[in-house]
DNA sequence: TGAATTCTGTACTGAATCGTACAAATATAT
DNA sequence: ATATATTTGTACGATTCAGTACAGAATTCA
């Protein structure tokens, strides 16, 4: 059996850790989902990740660092969720259909109420006086207009779309209804009217013969 | 000579107000749109307005009952924004950009940086775990999306987009724009992209036989 | 076994926060 | 003038918050 390689088997010196650094991310950061970085107070995080305030500091340095490594986290997680679904060899409605539903199961994820997506629903408030925060989302926000736009450009290609349709602003729309489904879920709106409001989306995106999902 | 409306004339008993409740109000609504409603302190308020806390309890309530007023105040100005671009005789493709330039007017507002939508950038946070502030954002939405499609259904009636599309579908596409929209502006994008981004979306909305903006 | 190392947990400090009490100020009403 | 009503501004209390100091606990190395 390979060495655990997660946590590189370090053989580290001292009394050792009581909590896992990775899990103790992501519990911190269903704490600032909810009520938002700035709402959200170290005894809170402290409380969710089960780890008391100096180790916190050890872990990840103060409040803001810990958020920033809570974006960091959350943009790869559903980057890749989002790539994964363009990427197969899906129809074009079916892998855009399938890339919202990978955000309705992130947006809807968790124990209490619906918290809609991490980025729009807490980073993008802090974005104007953050210079780090707003890079970051800067580059996510690009980073799905590009994987969008490659999915609709290959589309073009295969004769998913019209053949005078625009790919790039065919992905302005794609993204837009990301994030239109992304306000949406964290205002309340149910699962169920969004999917459908994805499929409409869809379908208007490609054109209108869509119907298969 | 009509008597003042706006303050009613109402020869008040006591000493007379230092503020200007509607201005005050105003002034609020720029503090919470920088850094949001719980990073916002009513110390910061009460240095925007002028107004020392006592003077603000009394005018408006606490923090969360004023930041109830300045969200219901900024819908009435925002969503007469755009019912105002789309109400016109315009042809649909310039009803539709005047709306999202009518946005950005507003996004990018203020003297610091662009604050983006102070919905999306302050409210949608809150929408969580306050059900006030999560209803008057649902409801918000909900009335923009009715506003979009009223003049789409209008534009198909007059021929200006394609007689198979899907009015309802394409009101999401453009509601979902100007979130976008409102995001990416808060997000620190420049305001010449954003304007780019809009006519790509009107374009491929109104079904590409643009071009007249 | 003892020294060195790393983490835990309590407790503390200083600052910031919200909300209000209270006296002084400024107007109208009689 | 005097009483009444309303707002202003200072000042205070209670709470919460971020960040850290320090002693004790748990582990590895020699």
């Amino acid at each position: 059996m390979v060495q655990n390689k997660q946590t590189e088997a370090p053989k580290r010196r001292g009394r050792p850790r009581a909590y896992d650094p990775q899990s103790a991310l992501e519990r911190a950061t269903d704490a600032f989902w909810g009520a938002g970085y700035a709402a959200t107070s170290l005894d809170q995080i402290s409380a969710a990740t089960g780890m008391n305030r100096p180790s916190l500091y050890a872990a990840f340095g103060d409040k803001h660092a810990l958020y920033l490594e809570a974006l960091a986290r959350y943009w790869r997680i559903s980057l890749e969720a989002t790539r994964n679904a363009l990427d197969g060899d899906r129809p074009l409605d079916e892998a855009l259909m399938l890339a919202y539903e990978a955000a309705l199961d992130i947006y809807f994820s968790g124990d209490g109420r619906p918290r809609g997506c991490f980025v729009v629903g807490t980073a993008v408030t802090e974005t104007v006086e953050d210079s780090q925060i707003r890079d970051s989302v800067a580059a996510g926000l690009r980073s799905i207009d590009a994987d969008f736009e490659a999915r609709l450009r290959l589309g073009q290609e295969r004769d998913e779309l019209g053949g005078d349709a625009d790919p790039a602003g065919l992905a302005i729309l794609a993204s837009a209804t990301m994030h239109t489904i992304a306000i949406r879920a964290r205002a309340g709106i149910a699962r169920a009217e969004l999917q459908e409001l994805a499929r409409k989306a869809v379908a208007a995106i490609c054109g209108r013969q869509a119907g298969a999902i």
